[in-house]
DNA sequence: AATATAAGTCTCATTTAGAGACCAAAATCG
DNA sequence: CGATTTTGGTCTCTAAATGAGACTTATATT
């Protein structure tokens, strides 16, 4: 979208607000990680390690499982921890700050439960038309 | 990941649970979908024509800005109206569902706006190691 | 007369995600 | 004793999702 009017991204540059560095946007991008909630979500069970997230979220990659395991480790949400067995086995765990993140989340889950339903109405109608 | 044991996912296929259908899944790829939040939130301003949104952000193209609006669209949060003027407008407007989506979203904004000096502190720390 | 606007669609290029092979060392299985 | 499994990944190759931008058609503006 290059043929905007540019007026109300000037004036926002001209506040000296970075689009790129929101922090709305960056939470939005961790949710809309697609698998980082699920994550999350799975480890509100206890502290797991890594081939037993991957035999929890049957359709992740394991590609995608360490990045995203990564980009939480990173951001504070989830904690590494290497033990020193034969082979070395890794356990990832919520951090305070991980499971903080759960109560907003379930709000999400709960509004999701309770549409459902209507959602699927919306959906048949849209699609039959 | 194929490699896995299988046993958990046996377990709730035996339950009849449904693992794509699950509608948590549903509603975290919509909150997913990288463009559908902000465009809520937008639309929490007021009734936008196409353009008038793509302005308000920039940084989406058309090509998904019409997608996540059909999203929206058949998922019954967005309803989509067209005016026949010369030449005709389409203003998109958030359904009482659509506004609904808003309160727990901003759940998770304010936890955003709140987390995001650990989230920065946590970023350097990882990245200086 | 040339350009802009409305709301998209279409194609092509780039980015992101998924599938699965591969790693090394130790434990388990037959 | 040899074969397989398990650990937590990485790497490559392919497939899918996204972005950039040209194009449309009729009217309005410059």
């Amino acid at each position: 979208m290059r043929d905007m009017q540019l007026s109300r991204l000037e004036e926002w540059k001209a506040m000296g607000f970075d689009f790129q560095n929101c922090p709305v946007r960056q939470v939005l991008d961790h949710v809309a990680a697609k698998w980082t909630s699920l994550i999350l979500l799975e480890l509100e069970n206890g502290p797991q390690r890594f081939n037993a997230l991957g035999r929890a979220l049957p359709d992740i990659s394991k590609r995608m499982l360490t990045q995203s395991l990564r980009d939480l480790e990173r951001d504070g949400l989830v904690a590494r921890e290497v033990f020193d067995t034969k082979p070395p086995s890794v356990a990832y765990s919520l951090t305070d700050m991980g499971r903080s993140f759960l109560e907003p989340l379930h709000h999400m889950i709960v509004w999701a439960e309770s549409m459902m339903p209507q959602v699927e109405a919306a959906r048949a109608q849209f699609d039959k038309s």
